[in-house]
DNA sequence: AATGAATGAGCTTTCATTCAT
DNA sequence: TATGAATGAAAGCTCATTCAT
């Protein structure tokens, strides 16, 4: 029957959807107010939902910080294959593209590496943040990996090491996050992308100038 | 006759001791279950004394919290300062030093790295991390700066401004500790040394080979 | 089938008929071990509820008894009230009913005598209690005030001013009520009221015999 | 040997003006912060002395309570027994002069009355407090009580009971005393005298004009 | 699926008391 | 006698979780 069966759709997509809303508002919580001092209480009221809502989607609040990672992950993931695919097609591109997209400002705002920092405090502590930050991580390493190999192949650079070059980047752009965390006043976009460009310039000469 | 006693027992400790000793256990049990979940009361059984012993020595958590950062950096302050010092007279030298200092076991220690990031994944909320940690910074960032300022004189490198230098260095390191947080097994000391050696060469060619 | 539960339980309760169980609860536990050693858990154990219901219901200790003595407050006005509304016509009447009602085992009761001064004896270090207190006071006041200028008009008492009157009498009741208090034994309501009756036969000669 | 006798004296009295100088500090702490609020630790730093202090001298904070609740009925007495000297021969005279007692500024002052209303706010809790108040009073009552048989002879005031007298004048004084605590602005000397005198002379009119 | 009152464990904090000096 | 660091029980309060509706 159509009309349960509509319902009955939506009845998932509304679940579906309820626990999107609640990974939205424990993302909101956390920027404002870190992990530690988010409650249950926060998520549900952000979210304009009942007390016990969290529990009844998420059945424990473990377990919903661990699906706030995976999203956030998930949405870093997006944005880096999105850029990947609308860069130019040669190698060079694409890298200055990934390490350009960590300095915009839909992804280098302090309230969304306050949450990528709150996580991180952690990750020692909860094996399962480790996991997904490790598993994502490993997944851009290889990606700005390749690229490197290609541009070095392209350049003939034969003192660099694709992986060395591959540390050097990835670090720099999550340590400039931690500079803008501490120091926002002092924190400088153009600047930033200067200490990236002039790691890009000094060991890819030809293809940064 | 030999000294049994091993932790300053309550006859022995003067106020300073005993500070110390509560710092030092806060700091290990942040190491081993993060901030969130360290209890006043891990604290005290960590040092081996009672439940109100820390509200005696520092009034309260936050307090002793914002003491035991305090420490930390100064600690870290202390090896910054003596590296300077051990390290040759030429500003490549020093320069080298500080960053190779950042890698060696004795900082880039992931015990010690969990606190750090334990502090940082809070430092949006709590102003007084803030503070401190951006007093610190500020100081090694002078220093780098100014090494870096002279090294570029000495070899003439028109195309490279020290601060740029100076933030690619700092936030390369920064990015270092949270890779071997996350992934440490796939860390590994002398890539990540690779990583910035590779920078300093390709910049400062003419004094690091 | 006759309602077995005695008191409303979790299930029939609403919120505000919970909101006045603990504070009967309350003011039972204030008459039995005084404000200072009453606690929360004593609250709602006498309450028949859980350790955490006082700070859900009221959101801390404080706020409890600030409700608790304008609950006390407001139930010794609606005996008033009623007092002053079922006694005769007359002013005398209404006033001499409101001084026996002082003296009734209704409201002198050691129990009861007992909360209030609990109350009185922190009225000066809580600035909401002499609020609420005044508050209450000054209405009896005027009320009490009015009945004597009309009985001063009515009896033509040249020497007597209705001001004097009121104090006289208002504190005649406390200061009685303290002596129940401080010496039950040697309390008698007849004797008390004898005093009372003392005050109104010399200054109101013509209205009381 | 006079040297050891003195000091042994010296020692003694000191131990005496020690308890003396920790219940004064006592009177002061609850004066201002009420039974509840006032610590050990407030006590021994309003004297100006270590925190061991009160139970070594006292044994308990219990113990200091009662004795300091001695101590101001002690006071009290002292002063009702120099008024009802120096107050000339007759007893209408000292009974005037021990009303007025109650109602002069060094009686009638806001901080001691709240340190009397503190302990009778737990006086139906703490026996001693009751065994104490209850002794001292009914000395005042029998003092007052003769007083009035006096006046009633001298008089041949036939309607009148010395009891009954003796009730309303204590009370009165207490309320007013209540009063004040409570309405501090509303509360005029002047008046609350008048309360008394229009009682005294209502009903021994020929002694009080 | 959603609510929100109720629970109770666990936290920080306070403080009377103890005790080595 | 006096100190004041140390203790540990007990308090108020928070909050993840449960559960009747």
């Amino acid at each position: 029957m159509p009309v349960i069966a509509s319902k009955s759709t939506r009845r998932t997509a509304t679940k579906e959807e309820r626990r999107q809303q609640l990974i939205d508002a424990t993302v909101k919580c956390i920027a404002r107010k870190g992990i530690g001092s988010t409650t249950l209480g926060d998520v549900a009221q952000e979210a304009g939902l009942s007390q016990g809502i969290v529990n009844l989607h998420f059945n424990s609040k473990e377990n919903l910080l661990n699906e706030t990672l995976q999203f956030i992950a998930e949405d870093y993931k997006a944005q880096f294959e999105a850029t990947l695919n609308k860069a130019g097609t040669e190698a060079a591109e694409k890298l200055l593209a990934l390490m350009e997209m960590d300095l915009k400002p839909s992804i280098c705002d302090r309230q969304k590496l306050a949450v990528w920092f709150a996580f991180w405090g952690e990750v020692k502590f909860v094996p399962t943040y480790q996991k997904v930050c490790d598993a994502y991580d490993s997944v851009y390493d290889s990606v700005i990996n390749n690229l490197c190999e290609t541009i070095i192949k392209e350049g003939n650079y034969r003192h660099v090491k694709a992986a060395t070059a591959t540390h050097a980047l990835q670090s720099m752009t999550d340590g400039l996050w931690l500079s803008y965390l501490v120091s926002p006043k002092a924190f400088d976009r153009d600047e930033a992308m200067d200490a990236v460009y002039s790691y890009l310039r000094a060991v890819f000469p030809d293809h940064y100038e």
